[in-house]
DNA sequence: CCTCCTTGTGGAATCGATTACACGGAGGAT
DNA sequence: ATCCTCCGTGTAATCGATTCCACAAGGAGG
């Protein structure tokens, strides 16, 4: 029962079950068109030696890994971190394996994950590009790589782009504040190379401008989506003549590193400076105080990447899918009270 | 310069340089005995078709994937997300990558990732066990494969183990209680078929023994490491007639969930309820308060661990490694001031 | 001028699967 | 009894690399 050593292979299992690897194969494949008494004779000796078929071999003949690839921006970034889980759920229940290649936010990184996974052959690709598209990737969709963007994507670049669309909440978080009586609002930008990096700043900018509120270039910081960012940012606009009362970060890590900044000028939230978020996390409930966040439907955009990427693959032509996403108001921005004080666990 | 479409083999490069697949491939992997000139017009050819070397194909003739596989019990938990960071990095430097398995602490769906990333042949596995040990894994150790237990490990099995001991920092933290007054200490435990579950309570309950407290089966929550579980054991504590002055979680997930129930009791922490966690994360600082904890030198286990597995790999035989881990004091506890309020990224 | 090495090169086997094709035998139709 | 189908099975080609072995050419040494 147990294997005794190394690898056992389709020869070793023909020659135990005294049939040709031929059969074996269409055993293992379950092909129709082997006699009852073979297919008992193969499985008894797939069971003995403990055989499993050698995937390399198996995708050096048929051509297909049924791997998809994953490169996200940064693992440490909770959001990308849900996005990755429910991307191998999503794959998994349908027979695929997903590698995941992080690219912490630099573009050489993100170019080595996917020329790896362009070597081996796998059978599609997710990314969440980290710059504006590389050489190696405007050539990898011009080879017909299937691919899929999710939550970032290249523009000008045809490839099916699943997202969610931030325009609404933030318009809603900039009614927010307003009502509470904010006027001078800045935000973390993030690269912009990056479509959300420069998304954000323009419905950001939008938004205000429909209170009659200005986006002076001094209230707009450049962060890179990395908590250090966020700080540097941070302190800039409170050493401002005039500092601004809410600051936006247009993620949660630049988000947390703003956190620091403020604490560590002995400023309190929301007393002294209001902060609010892009991409919600389960931490933001207990931090001091409690951040007010526009929240993606992070499971639900795996999902729709998956499916999206396999049918590529399959030959289908998918559309790109953008799903709203929706403020959840806490208490950094000041007495907002606690409209939807807990954030779910996207655990479907 | 760009390559026109589906796959380049080196076939293709040899027809173009006008040499063998012999002398392609010795070029490509960088063999001594080419002349100059052929060396030079299969770089051309190799430049002109776009032309990468096939990995599945190489893997099946080569017999290794120099790819690692990464089993953690759950990429949700940024302790585990910062381990396989730390893990892909010094995989990557050592010229392999890594795939990671996310268990989401379900035995079976480690074993499915075991068994994939074995069918996939890869050269090593690195694992953080959820349970004690299933056929599946202890039959791959027994076969031979190069395997390193990290964080967590299954008695009795003859594997490397690169952990962290977090004894002397229990100790630490059970005196800076003590010392607080505290005298009643609970303690969430994580299942006992994983080590880190049980070796936590045990050191748990070796440290209040040396200050002469017991501690009372109703102090021992069970938990599974996941948020839920410690919003659950929490609440038992919460509705014991004399409940604990502080709670001790096993892990950072469950801390959390922890902090939900006692804030869904309306208490307030320190003041009304303590809490400590095992594994310090960048969030611990900006809870409400910051959280009292036990910080791993991830980026060193991460780093150890692939060592390791390397050596393994190389036929060497690699010690167990075990690092010291250690006590971060916040506020969550009562006034213990802040020794040390910050935490580091771990970006090496 | 003839041997002997060295050096560069190509042919072909190989890794472990899948699968097109051929073939032998059983059973049904005539 | 003969022929025609199926059905089950095996042989061998194939995927894209690596690498052993043989061999040709050319230089050195006798």
């Amino acid at each position: 029962m147990a294997p005794s050593s190394g690898s056992v292979s389709i020869k070793d299992v023909a020659a135990e079950a005294g049939v040709s690897v031929a059969t074996v194969s269409r055993v293992v494949n379950g092909h129709p068109s082997v006699s009852p008494a073979s297919r008992a004779r193969v499985l008894a000796a797939v069971e003995a030696l403990g055989y499993r078929p050698n995937a390399v071999a198996r995708s050096l003949r048929t051509d297909q890994t049924r791997t998809l690839g994953l490169v996200i921006s940064d693992v440490l970034n909770p959001y990308f971190t849900e996005l990755a889980r429910s991307v191998e759920e999503a794959a998994r229940a349908l027979g695929y394996s997903v590698i995941i290649g992080n690219a912490d936010e630099r573009p050489e990184l993100q170019d080595h994950h996917v020329r790896t996974l362009l070597d081996r052959r796998i059978d599609g690709l997710l990314v969440s590009p980290t710059d504006g598209g590389s050489p190696l990737m405007l050539d990898a969709v011009r080879a017909g790589t299937p691919m899929v963007f999710v939550d970032r994507w290249i523009p000008g670049v045809d490839v099916p782009v699943v997202r969610s669309d931030g325009r609404q909440a933030v318009r809603d978080l900039v009614a927010h504040l307003h009502g509470l009586g904010h006027r001078r609002l800045a935000i973390i930008a993030g690269p912009a190379a990056t479509t959300t990096g420069s998304e954000r700043v323009e419905a950001f900018r939008d938004a205000l401008r429909e209170h009659g509120i200005a986006l002076p270039a001094a209230y707009i910081g450049q962060g890179d989506f990395q908590a250090d960012s966020g700080r540097r940012a941070t302190e800039r606009f409170l050493a401002l003549p005039e500092p601004p009362q809410v600051v936006f970060a247009a993620d949660n890590l630049m988000a947390l590193g703003a956190l620091d900044a403020i604490r560590a000028h002995g400023l309190r939230v929301p007393h002294d400076i209001g902060l609010a978020a892009f991409d919600d996390i389960p931490w933001f409930v207990h931090t001091d105080p409690p951040v007010t966040a526009i929240a993606q439907p992070t499971g639900d955009l795996g999902r729709a990447a998956v499916r999206a990427l396999i049918d590529r693959i399959e030959g289908r032509s998918p559309r790109s899918v953008t799903l709203p996403a929706r403020l959840v108001v806490r208490r950094s921005c000041g007495e907002g009270a606690g409209e939807d004080t807990s954030v779910r666990r996207s655990n479907p």
